[in-house]
DNA sequence: AACAAAAATGAGACTTAATCTCATTTACTG
DNA sequence: CAGTAAATGAGATTAAGTCTCATTTTTGTT
């Protein structure tokens, strides 16, 4: 049984086709895609309102992350087991995304002020994001 | 010479009373505020199209820093001089979007991480923005 | 393997935030 | 205070995302 495959059954997800490609081309892209690519990606296999549904599918068992560009393009990646946790680093010039993984030490950090401002502002907080925008210099295989 | 006006001349942007109407209503608030709450704010007054317009002059003399809540409506609020770095805590029981200043010292740690990263993807890091997704407790004022 | 019930899909209508167009109005300059 | 450039209002337009519903696919049961 192949891996697109598994990630449905082992979380009690009927098998059918649109779920089956739409988690082939996530599982093919290392960085985040844009729901648009992938929109385009799949363009006459899945139809724009099942490519919608399986997302929110996935995002219901919890292996899908979506956030936004800076410019407002909805973003989506996997978040399967292997998958640490990590922030993203966005290019303005070439578009690209990125995962960033920030140093043990740094997360540390962050998980102690975390605290402390949920005791400033009497708040759980229950998750964070953290986004970095700037642009690739000329090593960038994307911006030439 | 009043506050909105004097934002207005000081970057060379003619005052009309579009502007000075979105103006006051931003500096009315001290969290940030999502352009719906707007839009209803100044019905009547303000035409849609004109909003939106007046939203990007403030972005384009950059005293206007906009972001997208959780369920990807967008929020906005002024940044002026008085206004220093901060980021962002949401409550996804009332919608509130309140300002959290971090302690120096975890900006100082975050600073340097962003160099470190800035090194490893050989990236020039010009912006960043931390959100913290949560619940007001009980003591919340929104949320009773 | 065939069946029935339940679940998922495709196609396209619909909604809604945001942008665009263009005729009219307003603001600034000399 | 007149002329020109800039800004506005009203409504048309666009596009991302949702919804509807008839048809197809999946799955559990024999």
């Amino acid at each position: 049984m192949d891996n697109s495959r598994k990630i449905l059954t082992d979380r009690k997800v009927s098998i059918t086709n649109p779920r089956i490609l739409v988690l082939e081309e996530l599982l093919g892209t290392k960085n985040p895609i844009t729901v648009d690519e992938l929109l385009s990606k799949l363009e006459n296999k899945v139809a724009k309102s099942t490519l919608y549904r399986v997302l929110n599918d996935l995002k219901n068992i919890n292996i899908l992350n979506e956030f936004s560009t800076p410019d407002n393009q909805s973003v989506v990646e996997l978040i399967l087991e292997d998958h640490t946790h990590h922030h993203h680093l966005f290019c303005s010039d070439c578009g690209e995304i990125i995962d960033v993984e920030m140093a043990k030490e740094f997360e540390n950090k962050l998980s102690k002020e975390i605290k402390r401002i949920e005791k400033e502002f009497n708040f759980i907080i229950e998750d964070h994001r953290l986004e970095l925008f700037g642009k690739c210099t000329d090593l960038c295989l994307n911006c030439k």
